[in-house]
DNA sequence: TCTGGGGTCCTAGGACCC
DNA sequence: TCTGGGGTCCTAGGACCC
């Protein structure tokens, strides 16, 4: 059994845990830069507004004190999200952590759970449960750790469980809609996925049902019946994985979180469009500063990087202009991949352009000593990890975020950073924003 | 005027090897 | 007229997730 606990509206809940004039009311979370929905509360929802609707189409509507809106602070959410973790590991089997707002679980089993009460003679995972429905030990399992981390930590969740995470996901979304919060997905599911559109399946994006349609699967339940080479020739082995988790037979691998990740990257749209080249400049130091500090946090060295620019264009959109850069050394160390770039920046940049965002992506990881093919002819001598950013990151964390930084990231006013007119504080990770109670 | 950011996986096709 | 077979690696593009 697998279980799915996911936080309801997540980011708005968070907000309204410190701020609790937003209970209530019609409230959502802007994207990065103020720029759109990405959050949005029941009665946000309620109100018809679709996710993703930019915050300039609603401005007049939060002036008349309809709408309520907040920048997103990433910070708290993910301190939030740490708490809820932990608390579902005190209580779980497993915990893999899928996003900053859900987790799936393994239960403990019912043998565990059960308490022998009911005079549970198998516990077997996957046998036929000899509860009905409403009663099933993982639901009152359920219940209790719903009722712990709103509690604790002020969350509302949605739980669910069913035998693969596709039906633990539409087990949860059930649950989300129910008083108590929690679903379990019946051994035979035919009737909920009659009902589901397929595009509601996890793994079927905005593409697929369009394709599907025309082979006239609609529902979920169609999906589950389809024949696998018609699933094949849709949506390749992607898809058909999709629809063994829905016929119950697991298919998702678990993902490894002490894995390195591909690549690693930071971009961010500006608050007010850069026409200068030192707004270029200075943003794309200020990333790759951001990224370097990724990378030496998950102890990786980058043998190149992409830096990239959008340019505004009439209608929205915009091309992008980018440079790959490889750096003589993989390195971890900011004042070097800065060095290797930098000459690249004035090579992107064309004067009377306005640029929307910059970016840039750190590919070719690998781990500090790790065997690598090297230049014949290369006299540098290979670095390790770099001291001095050790100290860097060391003095950043204790003293906050961006103290200490490279000139190149700019001493001056950066029009270019971006806008969060609506931030909230920090309550549980700045000791200088905690609550004050009167 | 104004619409986010950070990822992963799969596939097809091209270039190359012997 | 008729031109092999078996493989690897890389990249771009498409799809998806939150």
């Amino acid at each position: 059994m697998i279980g799915l606990v996911d936080g309801n509206n997540f980011f708005v809940s968070c907000e309204r845990v410190f701020n609790r004039k937003l209970v209530g009311r019609p409230v959502a979370v802007l994207s990065n830069n103020d720029g759109c929905c990405v959050s949005r509360s029941n009665e946000f929802k309620a109100l018809g507004i679709p996710m993703g609707t930019p915050y300039f189409q609603l401005k007049n509507r939060e002036a008349t004190g309809e709408l309520s809106f907040c920048s997103s602070n990433y910070e708290l959410y993910g301190d939030m999200s740490r708490r809820i973790v932990s608390i579902l590991r005190d209580e779980a089997v497993d915990v893999e952590q899928y996003s900053i707002d859900e987790a799936f679980i393994t239960p403990p089993s019912l043998e565990a759970l059960g308490n022998g009460e009911r005079g549970m003679g198998n516990g077997e995972i996957g046998s036929r449960s000899p509860f009905p429905i409403t009663h099933s030990p993982y639901l009152a399992y359920g219940r209790r750790l719903r009722a712990k981390i709103l509690r604790w930590v002020g969350i509302p969740c949605g739980v669910g469980f069913a035998p693969t995470k596709t039906l633990a996901k539409i087990a949860n979304h059930i649950g989300k809609k129910r008083p108590d919060g929690v679903f379990l997905m019946p051994d035979d599911p035919t009737e909920i996925l009659a009902s589901l559109p397929v595009g509601e399946v996890w793994g079927v994006g905005r593409r697929l049902p369009v394709k599907l349609r025309a082979s006239r699967i609609i529902t979920a339940q169609q999906l589950h019946d389809a024949p696998d080479a018609t699933i094949r020739s849709i949506g390749g082995v992607t898809l058909l994985r999709t629809v063994m988790e829905l016929r119950g037979i697991p298919c998702c691998e678990e993902k490894d979180y002490d894995a390195a990740p591909d690549t690693v990257s930071c971009s961010r749209s500006f608050g007010t469009p850069a026409t200068t080249l030192e707004a270029l400049e200075e943003s794309m130091a200020s990333f790759a500063a951001q990224a370097a500090a990724k990378l030496r946090r998950h102890g990786l060295l980058a043998s190149g990087c992409n830096i990239y620019a959008q340019i505004f264009a009439a209608g929205g959109g915009g091309d992008f202009v980018g440079r790959t850069v490889a750096f003589p050394v993989p390195t971890d160390a900011t004042n070097e991949m800065l060095r290797a770039f930098r000459p690249e920046v004035t090579a992107l940049y064309t004067p009377g352009l306005r640029y929307r965002k910059t970016g840039i992506v750190f590919f070719g990881l690998e781990k500090p000593g790790a065997p690598r093919q090297t230049d014949l002819f290369d006299t540098t001598p290979p670095t390790g990890r770099s001291r001095l950013y050790k100290a860097v990151d060391a003095l950043n964390a204790r003293y906050g975020k961006g103290k200490v930084f490279s000139a190149a990231e700019g001493i001056g006013q950066r029009s270019w950073q971006m806008k969060r007119s609506k931030l909230s504080k920090r309550p549980t990770t700045r000791w200088n924003e905690l609550m004050t109670v009167r």
